[in-house]
DNA sequence: CCCTCGGATGTAAGCGTTTGCAAGGTCGGT
DNA sequence: ACCGACCTTGCAAACGCTTACATCCGAGGG
């Protein structure tokens, strides 16, 4: 910086105004630092600036899977928009309990990052106390964490409709396919999609049989493995409704492979979905990715930020895995 | 730091020592600066460690479509190891030509990584010359960049074996779902997994048809659409190779919703490939990131670091998506 | 008993920016 | 012609560490 302080004949504190484009400076001085650095190719050393300016420039983000589809795209969402700002993302994979109780002991974002984007997870109370303690803005996706924005769906309201697509259909005998008992890393969400399922049917006035529900590792092998567990029922649903589209993945393959006919209706609208035909929920989740990012821009440049909740739409789409249930098992109208 | 140093009666030098883990502090010593430590629940401001020390701690990581499963994988791959060994991962996708023009117009990276990971991307040699400029070691996966080290399959081979499968099944006729037209972002993979498809072809003594070669751009959607357009020839294949699993995926729904029957083979393993029984060429994605990760690690850490080269096994995976041709549509033997 | 050597510790000079403050200049108003 | 307001620019003190070098000390060796 000095060389091009010296090269345009000014300071380096002129330098560094023109370079970030702070106003106060006269045009024709503007131009002639800018040739001096271009013809330097000097760029400021971004390490350097955060120290002395306080801000490190960057955010962290916290994910329980990284490699899943779904935190793939709210990741590349938010990466999208903070590339353009300059801002750095430093993911954080927090999919099993040694990781987390690493990231929860030595809380490695202290000092690191000017905001925190946390996707779908669910937290203690110490920790999110933890996270509060960095004194920096948080934004959750997915699900909602005290005192942080937020960006989310109506979890609840998607999941009963898809539950009443199911019960329009003639469907009264439903299972589901859940996360909700992992004890490694359960997702807010799985409770939340649960939840809906058994309420919607308790305001059918249908009984809740808690043998249909079966909690399983997420992924296709626990999808598969849930139905199976459901065919073999003494009797078995007629449908069934699954957390995420890569569980209803897994049931649709146990159901080819058995040769049996249940409707099965999922969540997300997965890239793979159309291809497989899967009926589900469609949420826009890279876009999430997008706003949850503004949102910390947001947080991050206006002093007295609130927290901000963003919902966003769900959309049925109706694809050939659901059908009207046979008559001859209906068991009512 | 200095509070630290105060309530443990010694200098900031020495602090900064124990916690770095130098050797030449007592023991004595160290365990007062670590209770110190504790107590104040201090820790080093990461950045004014890196300006202090000219180390980033940093590595950055290119990808095209970080969205993407492969990418996805690898990426989640690098940073188990680098999270492990407290290195930041900086991921720049460069999936469309602006944000590719805009990444060698500034190269953002400059005094700010480590070392560069480069993951399935062809350069030309100025960008090349660009990334060397960093001055920093650079790894590549999935194909070979000049002067830097390389993890990678033998795709040719790979391809190649795919290929053979193919003829070994009677087929004749072989189309090929490529993506190697693509003018915005051709994957090097691309070239050569077409190469050993023509080479592998010529070998066996047959005609190499230029129109049963389809160049789409990647994903479901072009997989689907070349499968449409081969379908549509007068003359079409009786069996396609496509470059991935998820243009193999494109082209089975193409064929589902025609209702036609042609072997497939992709490539990948994808971990929706068994679910849809597609016949495929297994590499181990997420493994590849892995041992990139730690190239880099040596690459960054040993002083006299050379370019290694690391291939990784293929395997190939019979499902139910290719068969043997049928005898009437078969030309010879 | 003196000298040397090596390990433990302290001193202080960076690392490359940002930024509060002060200085100098320009310009319009009176 | 003078004054104040405003804009441009420079000065220099942080920012919070790392590390070369100096210092001190006790232990062996001669």
């Amino acid at each position: 910086m000095e060389d091009v302080a010296r090269l345009a004949g000014v300071s380096t504190a002129t330098v560094s105004r023109t370079l970030r484009g702070l106003p106060n400076v006269s045009d024709e001085t503007r131009d002639r630092v800018l040739h001096a650095a271009a013809s330097l190719s000097y760029v400021v050393s971004p390490i350097a600036s955060r120290l002395a300016s306080g801000r490190t420039h960057t955010v962290g983000v916290i994910v329980p899977y990284a490699a899943r589809w779904f935190f793939g795209q709210i990741v590349a969402g938010a990466e999208s928009v903070l590339r353009e700002h300059d801002l750095d993302l430093l993911l954080y994979n927090l999919g099993d309990v040694a990781a987390r109780q690493r990231f929860f002991g030595q809380l490695p974002l202290r000092r690191r990052v000017d905001a925190v984007l946390v996707v779908a997870m669910q937290f203690s109370d110490p920790e999110i106390a933890d996270l509060r303690s960095l004194g920096v803005p948080i934004v959750a996706v997915g699900h909602d964490v005290p005192g942080a924005g937020c960006v989310r769906i109506d979890d609840v309201a998607a999941a009963s409709s898809a539950i009443q697509h199911l019960l329009g259909l003639g469907h009264r005998r439903i299972g589901m396919i859940s996360t909700y008992a992992d004890q490694a890393m359960f997702l807010p969400v799985a409770h939340e999609r649960r939840r809906a399922y058994l309420d919607t049917l308790t305001a059918a006035g249908l009984p809740v049989c808690e043998e249909l529900v079966m909690s399983v590792p997420h992924g296709l092998d626990g999808g598969e493995q849930a139905m199976r567990r459901l065919l073999a029922l003494p009797d078995p649903p007629t449908a069934v409704f699954a957390e995420s589209d890569e569980l209803a993945f897994g049931a649709l393959s146990a159901l080819r492979r058995t040769g049996r006919h249940v409707s099965v209706i999922g969540f997300d609208d997965h890239e793979l979905s159309a291809l497989l035909d899967l009926t589900t929920v469609r949420q826009r989740v890279f876009e999430q990715g997008v706003l949850a990012a503004g949102m910390l821009r947001r947080a991050m440049t206006v002093s007295d930020w609130t927290p901000e909740e963003l919902l966003m739409p769900t959309t049925l789409v109706l694809r050939a895995s659901t059908w009207p249930v046979a008559v001859r098992t209906a068991r009512t109208g």
